[in-house]
DNA sequence: GTGCTTGCAAATCGTTTGCAATAGC
DNA sequence: GCTATTGCAAACGATTTGCAAGCAC
């Protein structure tokens, strides 16, 4: 599906920015932060202003086209696979993988009972990954 | 026991800023921000510093005796109850409340056997919690 | 006295806001 | 032409840094 399309099924008005941002979250699987994300699109879109990526992302989450990651507390990260999966950040390399998530239905539904109406499930996993584990022996 | 003691054994040279601020994480489960913390002990302790504030909680968490909690974007909130268990953020009133956590041996040990060589496990859940849900009808 | 702790002020950095310029229908 | 989008510059706010003063053994 093209990304113009991809957009619209979220409800999501494209324009130039959009799908290029859109795209980058689709390609790039390292769940980018906003400079990262405003720093790899300079190039080829040498106007763009890092307000609109801010605008951008904020809107894709609002529309569930991306997901949020607060895991790193120095800055936020942005997904575009939103399908439920674990999330395990390295504290030496900083980066970000994706792991399969717990079956969460039955959890979800025991929170809904007692009240709490779950919208989003995080797991998040914090340690050192193996590319750095070899690098210290 | 003492809150002297219990930094003691945590490795944690007591002052009485530090006992301050953790008695008040015990006691207050509610997971503070740095400013909830700040602006409550300002009173016993009007030459608290911020600074302070934000060195004594990177001193707990270095020395596993307080836990940080990054699944609020917008700052970070800090919880003296080190032990496993799920958070869930109320995206109306803000409030981070406990909830039992998910079993996560076996897949810490799945995720070990992969390489992953997990520190840290953070279940956060996200919605509406029954206070705010029974407001809303 | 030495080394650690505290706290002020300034700097930094990610993010938001206000508003004017621009693009698309 | 009207409305939504973009982008600049300034404002904001949380956090960090540099450094001097204070405290404890």
């Amino acid at each position: 599906m093209k990304t113009y399309d991809y957009l619209l099924s979220y409800g999501v008005k494209p324009s130039v920015q959009r799908i290029a941002i859109m795209d980058y979250l689709l390609e790039h699987r390292t769940h980018p932060s906003i400079e990262d994300i405003y720093l790899a699109l300079c190039d080829d879109i040498p106007t763009l202003s890092k307000t609109t990526v801010y605008n951008t992302l904020k809107l894709f989450v609002e529309h569930g086209a991306a997901q949020m990651l607060t895991i790193d507390e120095r800055n936020v990260n942005y997904d575009g696979d939103v399908s439920l999966h674990a999330h395990f950040l390295c504290k030496k390399c900083n980066k970000i993988y994706d792991l399969p998530a717990a079956q969460e239905e039955e959890r979800m539904e025991q929170f809904n009972m007692n009240g709490f109406a779950v919208q989003e499930i995080h797991q998040y996993y914090k340690g050192i990954c193996p590319s750095c584990a070899a690098e210290e022996e």
